[in-house]
DNA sequence: TTTAACATAGACCGATTGGTCAAAGAAAAG
DNA sequence: CTTTTCTTTGACCAATCGGTCTATGTTAAA
C-alpha cells in the first residue's frame, strides 16, 4: 500500500475520491462519486440556536461557560453541537462574530443616518446610556471577551482588534462628517474623537454591567455629550 | 448533656472555653485555657504571595485559573493556601482589594497634589496611557472583573461598585478644585465630569489590553485632555 | 421496501477542577 | 529530653471539565 486517500465532503453533494502517493504531493486517481441518498435535516435553527450560545457566554464569560449549561440552553445535544460548531472554542469566536457584527451594523445605522452627524452620536450615545442604565445589563460581549481573552490568543485578539476598529471608524464617518459641515471646529482632531467615543462606549458598557443606578451612566453620557458642544 | 460549647481561637494566644446552655443563649461556664507552647511561624510572607496571586487573576482572570497554577506562582502548598487564604474565591477578593487598594492610593496621590488639578489630572491620564501602551499591558485587574463577575454575585459586584466609586471621588475632588480655583468654567458639571473621566480610564485599560499598537490609546487621552481645555 | 446518509440522545472517556485530609516535620515551652 | 502547636507536603476525593462515540431514529432516493 503506497496511497493514501482524502474527501472532500458535503452536505446531501456529490463528493470525490482521491487517491494519492504516499507523500500526499501527488494525485493518482480520482473518483467521483455522486451521493445517491440523504438523511433528514437539522431539528434547530442554527442561528437561532447561536444566539442563545452567545446570551450564555455573555453572560458567564467563556470559562465560566460549561458544556452542559450550553446544551441545555440551546436546546441540543452534544453531538449535534460539535457537528455544527465544531467545539466550544470556534462555537464562542462563532457567537463573538454574530455580536460584533449585530453591534457594529446598529451603531453604524444610527450613526450613517442622514442630517446632523452629532445628533446622531447623541441620539446613539442617549441610547447606549439607557441599555447600560437597565439593572440587567450585562455590558459588551466584546469587552467582557477582551477581559478574557488570553494574552497568548492572537486570533481572538486579532476579532477583539477588528471590533473595536469598526466602532472607531463608525464614530469617525459622523465626527468627519460634522465638521466638513461646520458643527465641529476645523480644528477638531476627528480621529483622536472618534477613538475617545469608542473608548467611551466601551468603559460605559463595564460600568454599567457592574451598576445598579442610573446615574452614573447618565454622568458619563452627560459629560460626553457636553465636550462636543464646544469641540 | 445539656449545653454545648465554642472557642475563641487565636495563634500562640490564650483562648477560652465557655459552656453554653442547650439553646446557646446563656453562658455557663467560661474557662481561661493559656496557651503553653507554639509551633513554627510561616515560611512564605502573606503579602508577598497574595501578591502573586493577584498577578495570575489579573492576567488570566477568576474562572480561568486553576489551583495548581496558583499553587505553582505562589510557592505554597495546597493546604497553607487554603489555611492562610480561605478558598479561590476569599482569595480572589483579597487580591481584588489589593489592588484597588494599591491603584486609588496611586490615582489619589497623584490628583491631590498641589498645583494645578488639571495638571495633576493630565499628568495621571499621560501615565495611563503610557501603562496601557505597553504590549504586555494586562488592563486593570478590577475592569477585567467586572467583565467576569457573574451577575449573582453581591459581593463581589460591591468591592467593584466601591472601586469604581473611589476613582470617581479621586476625580471629582481634583475637578472640584479646578472649578474652585477657575481652572474650570463655572458652569461646569465636575460630578458628571468625574464620571465621564473614570469611566474612560476604564476603557482605556479595556483597550489597552487587546491593542497592540500604542496610537488608539495616545488618541484617546489626546482627546480626553482636548476636552478640558474648553470645559 | 430496502438502504445509505444524515441527526439525535445520552453513555462514556481521561483529564482536570476545587477542596480535604492524614502523616511527617519543625519550633519552642517545660 | 518530651510535649504541644503549628506548618508543610502530597496523596486523595467527588464532581465536573471538554470532547468522543455508539446506538437509535429519521429521512428520502432507489
Amino acid at each position: 500500500m503506497s496511497g493514501g486517500f482524502a474527501v472532500a465532503e458535503g452536505r446531501g453533494q456529490e463528493f470525490f475520491l482521491a487517491v494519492l502517493n504516499k507523500n500526499l504531493d501527488r494525485l493518482i486517481y480520482v473518483c467521483h462519486m455522486p451521493s445517491m441518498t440523504r438523511g433528514p435535516d437539522k431539528q434547530f435553527d442554527p442561528d437561532a440556536v447561536l444566539e442563545k450560545a452567545m446570551q450564555v457566554f455573555w453572560a458567564k464569560g467563556y470559562a465560566a461557560t460549561g458544556l452542559a449549561e450550553l446544551q441545555a440552553r440551546m436546546g441540543i445535544g452534544r453531538k449535534s453541537l460539535y457537528d455544527t460548531f465544531g467545539n466550544k472554542r470556534q462555537l464562542f469566536i462563532k457567537a463573538l462574530q454574530l455580536y460584533s457584527d449585530s453591534v457594529v451594523g446598529q451603531i453604524s445605522a444610527e450613526l450613517d443616518k442622514k442630517g446632523s452627524p452629532l445628533g446622531n452620536v447623541r441620539r446613539l450615545m442617549r441610547s447606549l446610556e439607557e441599555d447600560h442604565s437597565l439593572p440587567e445589563s450585562m455590558g459588551c460581549l466584546l469587552g467582557v471577551s477582551m477581559a478574557q481573552c488570553p494574552s497568548d490568543d492572537g486570533e481572538m485578539a486579532g476579532i477583539l482588534r477588528h471590533h473595536i476598529q469598526r466602532v472607531e471608524e463608525a464614530f469617525y464617518r459622523a465626527f468627519k462628517r460634522a465638521r466638513d459641515i461646520g458643527e465641529l471646529n476645523r480644528s477638531t482632531n476627528t480621529r483622536d474623537l472618534a477613538r475617545l467615543f469608542m473608548g467611551i462606549a466601551q468603559g460605559l458598557a463595564l460600568v454599567g454591567r457592574v451598576q445598579d443606578a442610573p446615574s452614573v451612566p447618565r454622568s458619563i453620557v452627560n459629560a460626553a455629550l457636553a465636550t462636543l458642544k464646544s469641540a
